[in-house]
DNA sequence: CACGATTCAGTTGTGCACAACTCAATCGTG
DNA sequence: CACGATTGAGTTGTGCACAACTGAATCGTG
């Protein structure tokens, strides 16, 4: 049978040349889509995925933000400070805690879900993927990412 | 039957939220793995790409790194920059077109394939996946990329 | 209560991705 | 041959991701 300790490293070389590139690839293409789709929103897909979380939510501490979407605070803060000055998010000192910082949508902000309602449907309709293929694709790479995030760092150095 | 469009709005939005999200994160994850793995080789993920290339051909111009990684002179110019300081290639003007610039790997950057050669079995054990399912994975992945790539931009704004 | 440890947001610095642009070399058509 | 169009690399500017750090607020244990 076939396994990975079977495979020369030749053949290694190029399938891993082409299973990290393709989601390289994917990813590039799905940030285009989007790059597109949002354009007239004046978001990006980073900026519409913040949104989709306050959204959803309503307000969040920066550090919940986070959690959702796996983002540190050198990543968010300067990307929330830009949707506060487009004026779509207000950011407050909570008063309970003030180490945190309360995030949530202005009226614009709450008015822009309306404009991107259909942005998720043209997406999926772009994909050309029908509910089930996105679905089982979605399951696949998130148990993948499970994976990787859960990987021991000594594994993957070359002198172990 | 369920379909794209009998769905409700907000289920897709959370639908939504979560493919293109799932593929965000996975990447990330990917990439997390990577520079882990790389760090003793000293090259970024994208750099590693772009080293794969090189070793496959031998050597190239800028545009022929950019046909096959899909990137621009904007992204290779500095990265490729990065790896002739680092001392793994070289650039040269090409003699019969003074446009085109060739690279090719150093005598430290082909040394560099052999320290490399345990990366990719590393990272696929690290997916724990097996061939069928990286395989698979990867064809659904370049599948969507084409059809992603290909998606004519008017078909995205929502005022049409 | 006090004080070291932790938590949270933010900053700095590096690298990637991409758009829009420059500039020189080359191509193609009249 | 000449000259406008195209091509190739590079630069500039913006935004994201992440590591390493700062500084203030809060927590927890003695």
């Amino acid at each position: 049978m076939e396994t990975l300790d079977t495979v020369p490293d030749d053949d290694f070389l190029r399938l891993d040349h082409q299973i990290c590139f393709s989601l390289h690839a994917a990813t590039r293409a799905f940030n285009g889509v989007y790059r597109e789709a949002l354009r007239e929103l004046g978001l990006t897909y980073p900026q519409y995925l913040a949104m989709l979380v306050l959204w959803e939510h309503g307000e969040l501490p920066v550090k919940g933000i986070g959690e959702r979407l796996r983002l540190d605070s050198g990543t968010l803060s300067p990307l929330l400070k830009r949707l506060e000055t487009a004026g779509y998010v207000e950011r407050r000192r909570s008063p309970e805690d003030e180490r945190s910082v309360t995030v949530r949508p202005t009226a614009e902000g709450a008015a822009l879900k309306e404009k991107a309602r259909d942005v998720p449907r043209r997406i999926a309709a772009a994909t050309g993927l029908d509910l089930a293929d996105i679905r089982d694709l979605r399951e696949r790479l998130d148990a993948l990412a499970v994976r990787l995030d859960s990987v021991d760092p000594d594994d993957l150095n070359v002198c172990r």
